[in-house]
DNA sequence: ACGCTGACTCCAC
DNA sequence: GGTGGAGCCAGCG
């Protein structure tokens, strides 16, 4: 587990967030051991297009915002995503943000060696 | 092997 | 309080 690649972490991570729920890359990056990499959680979930196994739409930065709404298909994909789970987006946010919030805990995470 | 890049985040002005 | 610049690190050319 803890010696699968970067990416494969974040892929593993964003896995779990629930359904209707979402995360940060922030967040994500600190479960992983990797605080200062939230940049790189991005990264890896840009080669993650194609994998319909990872919610990538349930992945915002730490305001709520869809920064990478640009990156699918379509400009609103990602928010029509969100919103057919149950989650409210205004204005490229989601609104009940810190309510659909999902905490990963690196414990949970990396239970599996 | 070196250097650029990036779906971020924090600090400063 | 909004805008902007610098730091961060792993992958890829």
């Amino acid at each position: 587990m803890n010696q699968m690649s970067f990416f494969d972490k974040v892929y593993h991570v964003v896995k779990q967030i629930p359904y209707g729920r979402v995360s940060t890359y922030g967040l994500i990056a600190k479960s992983i051991g990797a605080e200062r990499s939230a940049r790189m959680v991005g990264y890896a979930l840009n080669s993650s297009h194609g994998d319909i196994s990872i919610p990538a739409h349930r992945v915002v930065n730490r305001k709520g915002l869809l920064t990478g709404k640009i990156h699918f298909d379509g400009i609103n994909l990602m928010e029509q995503l969100l919103l057919s789970e149950g989650v409210e987006i205004k204005n490229n946010q989601v609104v009940n943000f810190k309510e659909v919030l999902w905490c990963p805990s690196p414990d949970l995470i990396l239970k599996e060696d």
